[in-house]
RNA sequence: GGCAGGAUAGCUCAGGGGUAGAGCAGAGGACUCAUAAGCCUUUGGUCGGCGGUUCAAAUCCGCCUCCUGCUACCA
């Protein structure tokens, strides 16, 4: 018997559960039911992880404490997941004690080993808001290109890479003022002393191929830099006990969360935190994305051998999840929460059909709504499930024969593959091992056509070889249910009502049921029903639609995402303040006017730009370049009015000249909103 | 810009030097037990492009195009 410590990376808690987030939780879960099924002992252990900037900022604009937000935050998560059945052995935070007493066995490892360095180095600072700005909550112009508001730490314009401190004209996002430079004292990780064990455990099979490379041609092939391990106060988290006044980087302790959740699992279940954390008898199995997976591969694994800790046996990375071909998007109405999922749809749907679309490999998902629906209804519920709906009330009263009977080896075959597709589950390839299910659901269902039940029953003198065809059947049912049932743990317990047998192991596949009573048959799963996708992603669409200021920052599914509850919170503002006052006069050096887009283009070179050609009554038009292309599909602009500043200097951009600006709120990307005059405007009107 | 990965049928994907595959969708048929499910037959592809290695390339190598992600003081 095995022992195995399973984990999925840390929620944060800054926001509800997707069905991003789901693609890695529900592989971790039918990866664990697997490993039960086979009768090793695995325990499943997460965490909330509560710390860092974004957590602060959000509370102070709530007006509330950290400990309140994350501690509501970390029962929604907990309600999702036990929606879509996901068990976990238990669920802590890194905002716990357990988390801080392993931050500081590990830490002072670190020192022991001389592994720290304090170095000072300069950093924005924002007066106003009374906090550092880490890069992304700064912008500026670019030092290389001169192009205007860019983010912190890369030019969109010209790509140049640069430290938020070489903007030129800083402004930080969360106040609109100018940060001041300060100076600070940060400590650093010498990771580079690890370089060659690195280099050694992230070749040795512990991680995809595809991140061993990434990790070897990236990283591995000049020396590592120091890792800023701390950041000073204000800052949410622990604070550094020989550093006072410096907290430790959320990034630091968040993978501690795992020791730390399993040290509270082991005081419920008396067990020994050594047993499974420094022990060679534990495999210790991570669940990530791709986008972590420096800090699983290098950060995490130096911190682990420096104090002593087991080696994670493997890291499973996954992609990231698209709806149908793209980016999940609130305007499109694909960014789906796991909560807006249940109010609509059954989870097992989603569990099945992510499982066939998952594999080992480090490669995106997508979620395509249209397939979601035709492969669960057909594969489970028209293969599957079908199977027992067309035979279990024809013994509802003879029960199934008292000896299995001649199949024609189908049994037995059907039991043979049990081995191959378990192979398949212990790999990850997921997809693999339901296509393997699938194919033997395909001759289940020939073998009914063939001896057609239906027919025997009309000839009172057939009963016997009907209960024979209907055992047949049943029994093929039940093997595919148990080999289905890592993934669909509600079809397996009503499958174990109707042969009043409870599916628990894997090897229950061996051998055929006889001669006992089969219950009354009902529906075991409903047909998705296409309308109630719609209906999902519409409330989506129409939720989505008041978006607040830190959802900016969410990109592919999978990053962190704030609550649309709090849409209208006043968060918005909080987090960018109003202006200083001007004049009337100022204002009125503004001209905007009403003006129809006559035409849009595609810029095919450009990342972020569309060209509109904007008409301002009669002939006048000018030629405008916004950064939409994300936002909106050139198409669907053409003929709508929109506000334009008339009066900005024109602006030679690399595609052409630019005359004006479109008027439009939402912080970028595809989270914009173009603003539009009620219906009864005509192009050339002014604005004020 | 650098790094990693991807491109195979209308859709989603498997395969990985030796006659191009599955499911779904499409077409035709027989049946009627089953949630309009199931069964039989069938139409779809120069395997992103160009070159190379080879008796043989979707597969190996090189270059190119397009897509995705990452790029260490965001999590």
């Amino acid at each position: 018997m095995r022992q195995l410590l399973v984990t999925s990376a840390l929620p944060y808690a800054n926001g509800p559960i997707h069905l991003g987030h789901l693609v890695e939780y529900l592989q971790t879960d039918l990866w664990v039911r697997f490993q039960k099924m086979r009768g090793h002992r695995a325990i499943y252990v997460c965490a909330d992880d509560t710390h860092g900037t974004a957590i602060m900022i959000r509370a102070r604009a709530e007006g509330r404490s950290e400990a309140s937000l994350i501690a509501e935050m970390s029962e929604a998560h907990q309600r999702d997941f036990a929606g879509f059945g996901i068990e976990f052995d238990h669920y802590g935070s890194t905002h716990s004690e357990a988390c801080r007493a392993v931050c500081h066995e590990i830490w002072a490892a670190l020192r022991k080993a001389d592994m720290v360095v304090e170095e000072e180095i300069d950093q924005l600072f924002d007066t106003e808001q009374g906090t550092y700005l880490a890069d992304r909550f700064v912008r500026g112009t670019c030092p290389k290109c001169g192009s205007h508001d860019q983010p912190g730490d890369n030019c969109g314009s010209c790509g140049a890479a640069y430290s938020p401190v070489d903007l030129v004209d800083p402004v930080s996002t969360l106040s609109g003022t100018r940060p001041e430079l300060r100076r600070a004292t940060h400590l650093f990780v010498r990771i580079e002393r690890m370089h060659e064990f690195l280099a050694g455990w992230t070749q040795s099979g512990t991680v995809p191929p595809e991140c061993a490379n990434y990790l070897k041609n990236y990283f591995l092939n000049e020396p590592l830099r120091d890792w800023d391990v701390s950041r000073p106060a204000p800052y949410f988290g622990f604070e550094i006990p020989d550093s006072p006044g410096n907290y430790w980087y959320v990034w630091f302790d968040a993978p501690i969360g795992y020791i730390g959740a399993t040290a509270e699992w082991c005081q419920c279940q008396g067990e020994t935190l050594d047993d499974w954390w420094k022990s060679e008898k534990t495999e210790i199995h991570h669940f990530i994305g791709k986008d972590i997976q420096y800090f699983h591969t290098l950060f995490w694994p130096a911190m682990l051998k420096t104090a002593g800790f087991r080696l994670p046996t493997q890291v499973h990375i996954h992609g990231f999840l698209t709806v149908d071909g793209e980016k999940m998007s609130k305007s499109r109405g694909t960014f789906l929460r796991a909560s807006k999922y249940l109010e609509h749809l059954d989870p097992e749907y989603l569990r099945y059909y992510y499982a066939t679309k998952l594999s080992s490999r480090v490669e995106d998902l997508d979620l395509n709504l249209a397939e979601f629906v035709a492969r669960v209804n057909s594969d489970l519920v028209g293969k599957v499930v079908n199977l027992a709906s067309r035979t279990a009330k024809f013994v509802e009263t003879l029960g199934l024969s008292a000896e299995y009977p001649e199949d024609g080896g189908l049994f037995v075959h059907f039991a043979e593959r049990g081995e191959e597709i378990a192979e398949a589950y212990e790999n990850g390839d997921f997809g693999k091992a339901m296509r393997m299910i699938m194919e033997l659901a395909d001759q289940a269902n020939p073998y009914v056509e063939e001896k057609a039940p239906w027919a025997l029953r009309k000839d009172a003198a057939r009963s016997r070889e009907l209960q024979d065809v209907c055992t047949v059947a049943l029994n093929l049912f039940r093997t595919l249910v148990i080999y289905l049932a890592p993934v669909l743990p509600e079809l397996a317990r009503k499958t174990g009502e109707l042969f009043d047998n409870p599916i628990v192991r894997w090897d229950q596949a061996k051998t055929p049921l006889t001669g006992r009573p089969i219950a009354r048959f009902s529906h075991m799963m409903q047909r998705v029903d296409p309308a109630k996708v719609e209906s999902m992603v519409r409330e989506s669409r129409e939720e989505g639609s008041a978006p607040s200021p830190s959802e900016a920052e969410t990109a592919a599914a999978g990053a962190s995402h704030p609550s649309p509850t709090a849409a209208d919170s006043g968060e918005v503002l909080a987090a960018n303040p109003i202006a200083p006052q001007i004049t009337i006069d100022e204002f009125l050096k503004i001209d905007l006017r009403v003006a129809r887009i006559l035409a849009a283009d595609e810029v095919p070179e450009a990342k972020k730009l569309v060209r509109l050609t904007l008409g301002l009554g009669g002939t006048e038009t000018r030629n405008v370049f916004a950064g939409i292309k994300a936002a909106y599909a050139p198409a669907d602009l053409v003929g709508r009015l929109v506000v334009m500043v008339a009066n900005l200097a024109p602006r030679q951009m690399k595609f052409g000249l630019s005359e004006g600006m479109i008027v439009a709120a939402g912080p970028g990307g595809d989270d914009l909103y173009l603003l539009s005059p009620d219906e009864g405007a005509v192009p050339g009107q002014r604005v004020g």
